[in-house]
DNA sequence: AAATCTTTTCATTTTTTATTGAAAAATTTG
DNA sequence: CAAATTTTTCAATAAAAAATGAAAAGATTT
């Protein structure tokens, strides 16, 4: 686990005096520790992402978006969670992507501003549209060019491999329907 | 990727002239390469593993078992994917601990020999089980606790705390209406 | 348009995960 | 029950993934 994270989840660490390289405290002055309600939530969203293939500062960073009552810069996430620029650049980036984050103008700031998605309707469609459905279709691609392939093989051995393969062609016609039925239950 | 399996799906590679380290060289002799169908099916079963989470060495030997019109001793299945003993064995033990794959009694056989379980409904009925719904009800049990770490939040938060907790309580009750449609369907 | 501030990029480093293979354990045979 | 064979375990190594932070690029202000 990234260290950093690890330490702000477990121990209400105090603030280190440097600001992180590269830019300026925040304005505010001192950031305040993780609160244990916090450390649950990140932890809970840490996990959960990692579920979904993501890196564990990505879902650190929704879990403390989503426990926060106004949106938070960039700056602010890279210190309440000790993890470095780069971390919270990409991480916010890859959110973004599948709008599970979302800028937010807030008036007179010149830096920006970012809140979580809450409707986890949305979140959840996103993923399975984006992911599972863009594997389901390369998985059916490839499935197709492999009948002819039976040909090379033994002659003895032909009828049980294209028993094989239809059966795969299925599963995938089957994973297809399985997923307009999730989504129609998330609409 | 594990280079001994890239080199497999790859190149039809010559056998080597030693026998793997710790086993003496299969009775029959030589180990033919993977045939072309072969190589795309393991390396679909190693891609849609790894969505699953699984270390493609996992994914390769289902892929090889369940393309076998006979089931497969460990040291076939080693010589001809490319991996080495404790690969092998680790692998074909996941694969048992889910019952994607399972030992068959194979009559005058020393070694154990392994088929693939190709009822998917099966397979994914078991993993929706084990991984997800353990997952579930680990992540609903730790939002039990919750609620009364909001009493060391700031008073003015509180309210809003609340309902961001209540919503994460009926996405993992959602979760599992989900999860059990999903197993309806399956069924 | 220079200076200042903010964000992104990406080569390097760190951490995590998977693989290997020798040794230990277990099993089977004679 | 000893010898031979097979399987498992696990410490060491290799490979892959994630995080870091300095430098580049992009904005904004004065």
């Amino acid at each position: 686990m990234l260290s950093a994270i690890k330490t702000a989840l477990q121990a209400p660490a105090r603030r280190s005096r440097n600001a992180p390289s590269g830019l300026r405290p925040n304005a505010q002055g001192a950031t305040p520790p993780l609160s244990p309600l916090e450390r649950e939530v990140v932890g809970l969203a840490m996990r959960a992402g990692q579920i979904l293939g993501l890196p564990k500062s990505v879902g650190a960073i929704y879990g403390l978006l989503y426990l926060s009552p106004r949106p938070l810069t960039m700056e602010e996430i890279m210190e309440r969670l000790r993890i470095s620029l780069g971390s919270a650049s990409q991480g916010l980036r890859q959110l973004r992507s599948f709008k599970a984050v979302r800028p937010v103008y807030v008036p007179g700031a010149r830096r920006e501003h970012f809140e979580a998605e809450d409707q986890f309707r949305k979140l959840i469609g996103n993923f399975l549209d984006d992911e599972v459905n863009a594997q389901l279709e390369l998985a059916g691609e490839h499935l197709g060019g492999l009948a002819k392939l039976i040909e090379h093989e033994p002659a003895a051995n032909r009828d049980w491999l294209r028993q094989r393969l239809e059966k795969l062609e299925n599963v995938n016609a089957n994973a297809r329907r399985l997923l307009a039925l999730m989504a129609r239950f998330l609409a």
